[in-house]
Order: C-alpha cells, then structure tokens, then sequence
RNA sequence: CGCGGGGUAGAGCAGUUGGUAGCUCGUCGGGCUCAUAACCCGGAGGUCGGGGGUUCAAGUCCCUCCCCCGCAA
C-alpha cells in the first residue's frame, strides 16, 4: 500500500521498522532537524534517520498543514496515513488527502490519556494497566474512532522510558493488525466514549519538584514517570538533587517530611515521606553522573540532612 | 565558539596561603565469635585526565587539548 509516515521520535521507529519490513511504498513526514545537545547541534529525528537508511523519501515541515505541506503530502498521493507521535496538529485538508484516511498509533488506551504525554502521565498516576490503541485521526486531538487496542501491565517499578520501550513495539504490532484488518476489510469503528476521556497535560520540568509530604507511593510513582525525562529532584542545602529511582519499603522510623531519617553506605538512603518512607536508590548531585544512593553515601554524609 | 560544575587508589569523596597524597566502602591477610554483611589488627593498591610552562619544589599557579555532568535551547 502507498503510505504516508509520519512521525518523529524513537516511539515511532518500531512501526516504521515494521512498515518498511512489510513492503509498503513509503514517504516520511517528520518534524525539521532540532538544535541538540550541550553544543546545539542541528540533529535529525531519529525517524529521518531510519528512512535515509532505507532510501525512503524524507519531507520536513514546521507545519504540515501549511501550504507546501499539503502540497507535499497531495504529490505523494497516498491511499493511507499512519501517525506516531508526529507532533503536529493535522488538518482537516491534511486527513483528507488519503483515500483510506489516516491511522493514529497512540500509547495509552484511549479515551484515556488523551494528548502529550499518554506514558508518563499512566505511570505518575500509578496506573497498573495501560496499552496501545489505534484510532482514525480526526480534527480533534485523539478523538476519532477506536480501531484495535493491546493492554500491557506496568511493573511497580518500572519506569516511563523502559514502557516507552515496550510500548513503540506494542504500538508497531498492533499498526500492523491494524493494517492487514483494514486491506481484508474487516477493521471496525468504535467511537470513543467522551465521558470517560482524559486528557494529560505536557509534562513541565517544574512538575518533577518532589514533595515528601506526599505519600510514598505517590513520589515513587513520580520518580517512575519522571524517569528518564525530565527526572524527579529535591532540593538539599540549595542544589537540586535529581532523583532517579525510588524503592517503596516497609521499613518505619520518625522524622520531619524530606529527612534523610537513615543514610549508611551499607543500609542506604531513606527519607521521611507523609506517610512513612522511601529508599532513594538513585540519585545526582550536580556536575556528578548519576550512582546509586550508597556510593555517594560513601563520601557525601547525609545523615540528617533534609530534602525540601 | 550560549552559561556553569567536574576529572585524585576498584567505587564515592577531601586535599587549607604550592613543600614526598588522605577519608569511607570494597579488596587481601590475620584475630575475635556458635556465627556474621558486625567488631579488632595489619597489608596491597594512585606517574593526582593528557601535553606544555612558572618554581628549589605543583594535585595545588598559568596555557592548551581530551572526556564527563548540569542549566539554557
């Protein structure tokens, strides 16, 4: 089939892995090349990336739906569109364009999590259960039609870049049945329930100040979302600290919210939270690589110190 | 050449006004113990990121290169 991908980050790669491994007559739509980096230098997508490997056509526009945009997209004529995180806002002159109009691959399982930041969002809030759905684009952000879906479990401990990972390969599966369900004429349409939808929010660096006030599973699961970007941090004596990887634990003891109630090379590092504590695994200090807790314990005291 | 932090024993850090490199953990050996990741004693292990310079003398000052990290994008 003629398809038009179009799509920008590592989520994407897998499906267009699987688009090319199946044979489809392809052009990539990605967004321009972005300053990177501590030097700014001007890096390709990861999806250009993968196309050039192949020799697939490679079109960027700041936007799709302006002029040339469409006008690019219209030459290529394509009887389908398949986006993954593309990034853009399509037009109503854009879904127009393919005959089979245009497949949406998006990581959480829809009308949940509709917008951004679907994976993150699923693990802050402490979701046990999340997925990826297939959908027919329409002018609403992640409104159109439900096609297929896959659910997947996110571990206790697991963080939104390793289910990033495992859900770009979901999503590539599950474009491919939907796909051969659409060529053998069997797809089907749900629309969405609109009562039940939610939409996230982008994720802003602010959002990862953690309060120890909070509950522990509710930092953990912060620390889980957070991770690898934009990561969760506490402030101590005036540098912020990220934090990288939290264990929930059963261990008690008393203190004020944020301190630092047990810090031993050998125990580990554990903080007052609202409701008990929290072992933080693994952390940074500033101009430091990120290490486990009790490395740095080893030349950094922080016995009673406090988090805030 | 956007701003800043940093490269010192296997790991994490300290090294004051320049004068033969210290700490914690690990590691090796020995001891104590019913026993131990606990405790005690002892040992090994570093050309202080690379190169150049100043000096009687540089981890410590100057120049330069390489690498890591944070912020900003």
């Amino acid at each position: 089939m003629r398809i038009a991908f179009l799509g920008t980050p590592d989520f994407a790669i897998p499906s267009l892995q699987m688009l090319v491994d199946s044979g489809h007559d392809l052009a990539v739509f990605t967004q321009p090349d972005r300053p990177k980096g501590r030097h700014g230098t001007l890096t390709p997508p990861p999806v250009k990336e993968l196309a050039q490997k192949y020799g697939i056509e490679v079109f960027q526009f700041e936007k799709i739906s302006a002029l040339d945009g469409v006008q690019a997209l219209r030459n290529f004529a394509p009887e389908l569109m398949v986006t993954a995180a593309f990034g853009q806002i399509l037009s109503r002159e854009n879904l127009e364009i393919p005959t089979h109009g245009c497949i949406n691959v998006h990581a959480s399982l829809l009308p949940k999590y509709r917008g951004a930041a679907p994976i993150q969002w699923a693990v802050i809030e402490g979701g046990k259960v999340t997925g990826v759905t297939t959908m027919l684009t329409d002018v609403g952000l992640d409104t159109g039609d439900i096609l297929l879906f896959q659910e997947t479990e996110i571990g206790e401990n697991e963080t939104a870049g390793a289910l990033f990972d495992r859900l770009a390969i979901l999503g590539a599966q599950v474009l491919k049945d939907t796909i051969f369900a659409l060529q053998a004429g069997t797809l089907t349409r749900t629309p969405q329930d609109n009562t039940l939808a939610t939409k996230c929010r982008m994720i802003k660096k602010e959002l990862g100040k953690i309060d120890f006030n909070q509950p522990s599973c509710v930092i953990h699961n912060l620390v889980r979302g957070l991770n690898p970007w934009p990561v969760a941090y506490a402030k101590m004596d005036g540098e912020a600290v990220k934090i990288w990887e939290t264990r929930k634990t059963e261990r008690r003891e008393e203190g004020q919210s944020g301190a630092c109630v047990i810090a031993d090379p050998k125990e580990g590092l554990f903080v007052k939270t609202g409701d008990g504590l929290i072992e933080i695994a693994e952390l940074q200090f500033p101009g430091a690589k990120r290490m486990p807790a009790k490395a740095a314990l080893l030349g950094r005291p922080m016995q009673g110190k406090v988090f805030d």
